[in-house]
DNA sequence: TCAAAAGTGTTTGCTTTACACCCATGC
DNA sequence: GCATGGGTGTAAAGCAAACACTTTTGA
């Protein structure tokens, strides 16, 4: 029978020192041998997408995601050279801190790549991995997802940068600060930053709960 | 081997005299046999998704479809209680003058159901029609996708009560007119609505072109 | 002439923008 | 004491909200 198979694929995000990464994997067996792909692989008989795709980073990068979603699925008929392959496509994003990653057994090498140097990639993943840039940019000015790219505590300035560097325009850093704060969504700790220059900037964790709640209340968080 | 099956489902809405419709067909075979369901099915192993929900609508509504665009595959182990099946959704529009509809092999029998007066649907179609509802009004706030509702000429009132009806909360006539026209992405025509009561009104049409380079241009739509 | 729906402007308040100086720390 | 980044307030402009009367048509 010619059946159609079915994949899960990842565009995994990083963020560090204003620059935003993501995970690929180099592939070890034909097609596209030796080229760089998104992470993902078979969805196996009885696991639901989404555990298949945390499977398949734990396999082949040992990330540890901090924020999963659904993008798109991918089903033209020839985007695998070989036979039928319907690909749902993740967008994940991951901590600095958790920017460890260990090679395993379905690739000969993973890397993070700087998404203004990134190699060719195979299969239609270039396409996948535009669809989860555009989406990124368009989620962060309605959701405060951006702040999965951070890590737990994080300096306010921090934020401001990352907005920065994901849509690629500048902030009035007054203005910015006051409307972010204004959400009531971050929580100011006692504690401070640590600093290698300039004066030290108090720490901040984002409050889910409070964002949930408000949500519910009809809330509207928008940054542009 | 055991294999996944691929399906795709489509949701499609209808709008008429301030209430939206879903179309829906009742299953002629086990399981859920005589329960209503989304229109949808296998995917050919040489077509494409969006070409297998275009065929699939063709085949089991003969519904005219204006606007279609995917949603969410919905992949659970047990969404099907026979095997595995993984389904790709779809959300379609269509304009008051396509809600013509024909009955034909894959089901007993087709209709419109309006959203307040839904029946029990099988599987894990309520799940996935609640999506649908959700994305449709999240999407009337920052696409003027709702006018793909509407026939190719409508008095501009028709506007505001889709708005108002599937948003379910009122506006005030003048400012929501104000706001729309002044994105510039209808046209106004010399003809007059036909009207039974009251002041005839000018037509308008969606000039999607306009509406395309205005995007491409940072333009912004907004109605909330 | 009445009922029904279309069409239109102005004022008020709020939100967004633009903009510059002081503060805390490390060297 | 200087360089570096953190922290803050105010005035002007633009946008959104509130609000009521006139016009056109058919019955």
């Amino acid at each position: 029978m010619n059946t159609i198979l079915l994949t899960v694929d990842a565009v995994v995000f990083g963020y560090r020192d204003g620059r935003l990464f993501v995970a690929l994997i180099n592939r070890k067996y034909a097609p596209f041998q030796g080229q760089w792909a998104l992470p993902g692989g078979f969805v196996l008989p009885d696991e639901s997408l989404e555990t298949a795709v945390q499977r398949e980073l734990r396999e082949e990068t040992g990330i540890q995601i901090q924020f999963l979603e659904q993008l798109f699925t991918f089903g033209n008929p020839d985007r695998d050279p070989r036979q039928r392959v319907v690909s749902v496509a993740y967008m994940g994003l991951v901590r600095p801190s958790d920017f460890t990653i260990m090679a395993s057994t379905d690739a000969q090498d993973v890397a993070w790549f700087a998404l203004d140097a990134l190699p060719e990639l195979a299969f239609d993943h270039a396409d996948i991995l535009n669809l989860a840039i555009n989406r990124l940019r368009a989620k962060l000015t309605y959701e405060p997802i951006g702040l999965n790219l951070l890590d737990e505590k994080f300096p306010f300035g921090e934020v401001e940068r990352l907005y920065a560097a994901i849509l690629d325009k500048p902030f009035d850093r007054r203005n910015f600060r006051k409307k972010f704060l204004s959400f009531n969504i971050l929580t100011e700790l006692p504690e401070k930053a640590a600093t290698e220059k300039g004066r030290p900037g108090a720490l901040y964790t984002f409050d889910r709960d409070r964002y949930e709640t408000l949500q519910r209340e009809g809330f509207i968080f928008e940054i542009r």
